[in-house]
DNA sequence: CGTTTACTTTACAACGTTGTAAAACACCAC
DNA sequence: GTGGTGTTTTACAACGTTGTAAAGTAAACG
């Protein structure tokens, strides 16, 4: 069996305490006990047994990442972006998947595993802004993404409806004016869609150029698959368009895939750009121009709001933040025209 | 505060190892008694605590699954994998990140963190077949990967040399002749590269055609950019060849890329095959024939002979095991000759 | 109606750690 | 020496849970 710090201190010749306080770097401590206690650790391997340290002081050092599916790049890209934040304060991270599912979401928010971490980054895709109020837990959430504001937690995400409007402007500047959307979806308000939308309106609105429902694509999920349907109806329908946003870099380059199946070239005869700044952009064919929506600056804010909180423990007292993060266009070959 | 079974004990009018079997599904509790103390929990809103629970039973219910990065996207669909594989246990993933450093990761087997989940399942990158020994812990490790073999715990793997036999087979099927490989890792025996290229080796060798250094790319890395690279060079020193092997599906997708932009035309001129089946070879611009290693069957195997140690815990006496997952070729567009 | 048997509930200790408070020790000045 | 000050070490309790073993209660048998 592992050695406690009973089998330390009987080796050591001292109390448990006296062991305890070396671990803690205590400072009163005579140089000759500590040493003991230190080669007696050595020589046992003592390891401290965090379920009980952490029954005692009611810390776990673990916090979970709630989020729909790993398998989609944006969630593993934030996933690794958390996880190397938490490391850099000393914490682990436990992730759950949701499957995007209303009701897993709820039910990850009232679990008993939840006990197991100190806090709960929570990236909700079923539930909405309806549920706001049930986010509401006796322990510290920081919500990430875009399904609901105004929430009764602290919550972090992207700029959408500037970074949506900034995109839209961008293609606007490079003289496209039919501007296809892919990835809308049926009467959202809130959520990345939504938002997303409404700042491709507003760009077009303040730019004089008129919204042509004809040429949004609608997709349920943004899925590697949807943006390729998409594109295929509003090519079968005979949109007509020369530039594609994506509402996000799968759908772009699902999109993108369509446009050169069909003969289209990008970006000469269509100007395509997407949304998230995955790895993969910078290898497709063309590479896509994008808007970086600052996940790296996400994850490390969303984990130093949440430690915050953690430390705060009991003094709920301190204001709900909202924090946006600051977003950046980054052009590649597929927006690149010819000089 | 949290209610805590004795917040439950008191309301119910029992005693707290009572409220305890209720939660247990001790079988032999009286109704009415039953019914009390599940109305007391509900008042309450009681949740276990999970760190006491641990303390007392040497269980935490969460598994650790360590790995090079989540933004490679092997690993991150690995990682989905696993966790779904663990869920449908009850149990719950903890997730280091060890950058594929070495030292990170044999810090990760000594680590006290490891106190907080039960067992690891451990992918590593950095760690080589010298390091063999330094595996073995004094608790459940589930090898992942094929960095070493024959270890001292038990290893569940994909068919490497068969399967990249396979590949290579299927390619000469094809007619091919002349198939470049790129992903080679300088004088590698075992590893992913090694081993695949052994494979690739030998179906050439069967086959009666020769081997040609000439044709092999060398990358020191697997990530996006390094297919690329290796292709470029590959062209530049007009090496020439009507097949490519990527040892996985993001070189590669890279070395398609730079095909294509050098006009070589994907299949007609040269096939193309990557490894790994990785959900974006799907949508790729032609879709990518690839070699699918068996990743769920890889995570729910790990998962499965993880709990298994864990619960065999102290008898540590059953041989190790050495499991290996099925492949299959996926045929997709890369490779699909005109009739 | 007493005794066995089975069911139901309980008190207590223990898991390994850390906070509290106090005891033991060393040193110094007077 | 005596008292004061500061350092070092300790005993004990507590965190919330479950295993052990035993006590209490009800049913069943002869």
């Amino acid at each position: 069996m592992a050695a406690t710090l009973h089998d330390v201190a009987r080796l050591a010749e001292v109390s448990i305490k006296t062991v305890s306080n070396v671990i803690n770097d205590y400072p009163h401590i005579r140089p000759t006990t500590r040493e003991r206690v230190e080669a007696a650790i050595a020589q046992l391997g003592y390891q401290p047994n965090l379920s009980a340290r952490s029954l005692r002081s009611g810390r776990t050092g673990v916090i979970s990442l709630a989020l729909p599916e790993l398998s989609l790049s944006y969630f593993a890209e934030l996933a690794d972006s958390v996880i190397a934040a938490a490391e850099s304060r000393g914490l682990t991270v436990l992730i759950e998947q949701t499957g995007g599912d209303r009701e897993r979401e709820l039910e990850m928010l009232r679990s008993p595993r939840r006990k197991l971490s100190d806090g709960l980054l929570f990236s909700p895709l079923g539930v909405g802004q309806d549920d706001a109020a049930l986010i509401e837990q006796p322990y510290p959430v920081v919500l990430l993404g875009e399904r609901i504001f105004g929430g009764p937690t602290d919550h972090v995400t992207m700029r959408n409806v500037e970074g949506a409007r900034a995109a839209t402007e961008y293609l606007l500047g490079l003289g496209r004016r039919r501007i296809a959307l892919v990835g809308a979806h049926e009467g959202e308000v809130i959520g990345s869609a939504g938002l997303r939308l409404r700042g491709y309106v507003e760009a077009l609105e303040a730019a004089g150029v008129p919204y042509d429902p004809s040429i949004i694509g609608y997709t349920d999920l943004w899925h590697r698959g949807d943006g390729a349907t998409s594109m295929r109806s509003l090519l079968a329908a005979g949109a007509e368009f020369d530039a594609v946003f994506g509402l996000n870099d799968t759908l772009a380059l699902g999109a993108m895939r369509v446009l050169q199946e069909a003969g289209i070239r990008v970006p000469d005869d269509v100007v395509v750009m997407g949304w998230d700044n995955l790895d993969e952009t910078e290898y497709s064919l063309p590479t896509l121009t994008t808007l970086d929506p600052g996940r790296d600056e996400i994850a490390e804010t969303a984990v130093r709001i949440l430690v915050e909180r953690i430390d705060d423990r009991g003094d709920h007292s301190g204001p709900v933040r909202e924090i946006l993060a600051p977003y950046r266009i980054v052009e590649r070959e597929s927006t690149a025209l010819p000089a």
